[in-house]
DNA sequence: AGAAATTTGTCCGTATGTATC
DNA sequence: AGATACATACGGACAAATTTC
């Protein structure tokens, strides 16, 4: 097969198979993984795809790589989220409309708005605080 | 020269030379990046170590790509910018921490904070608005 | 509307450099 | 010194999205 990729890239399908085995302890924090001509006979695919699978895990923080020994599972068991003792990352709240969003949304103040907030991490402090202000009704 | 990285790899100094153009405004905010097939012949390169080189300012906000138009500058400093509707649904300003971003953050109330907002239109009524705290000091 | 040209996305195979064991 | 493993780089091929004609 040269290059048929439909539907989701392999690396990505590859990625996923390895959040798998790690998040299910198939790969125990801080081992080893597999080398990567070993995935590369396993999923039969190019080295660079393998590479491009690991490099999705690293930059979710799911594994480290060092240069001559190899790609180790992330040491700490984290979980989805947890670490630094605060709540979860990902939070839903119904909010009132103040007087800047009711002029932004051009709605009454007072009006019902769906809060979603997220943050982002590094290194378990928090680097961004991302809200997002949505109407309730309406859909497409 | 098939493959001799001593010091610096070729996609770093490929990188840097790009960002220099860019912060220099040679390439103007906005402004579409030479494609890949051009830089390879410019750098003389392979596709790949551009792409790797574009990879950086990608990851550091400093361009944005779309699959078949091209590379483009950041419109301005960094921002995810979007939205095919007008472009100074932008807004960024200096706000104070209140208790709970203060709490988030792990700093003080009154704490300086950057306020990036933008918005998202749907046939010109906004559909979300979206707000994005960070600290001011520290980089990395 | 349709075809062609452009441009980025994905994938392959290979070769060589560099760090670690 | 040798073996193993990741890093960098090359070149080619086809897929998918966009623009142009």
């Amino acid at each position: 097969m040269p290059t048929p990729h439909y539907g989701q890239p392999r690396y990505r399908t590859i990625a996923d198979e390895l959040r798998k085995r790690i998040e299910s302890g198939v790969i125990p924090p801080g081992a080893l993984l597999p080398a990567e001509s070993a995935l590369t006979a396993e999923f039969r695919s190019a080295r660079g795809t393998i590479r491009q699978a690991i490099a999705i895990l690293r930059e979710a923080d799911l594994v480290v790589t060092a240069h001559g020994r190899g790609t180790y599972a992330a040491p700490r068991g984290d979980a989805p989220w947890r670490d630094g003792g605060s709540e979860t990352d990902l939070q839903k709240r119904q909010v009132t409309a103040d007087v800047e969003l009711a002029a932004i949304f051009d709605v009454d103040v007072g009006t019902a708005l769906l809060e979603q907030q997220s943050l982002t991490r590094r290194n378990g402090a928090v680097k961004a605080v991302v809200r997002t202000y949505r109407l309730l009704e309406t859909e497409s």
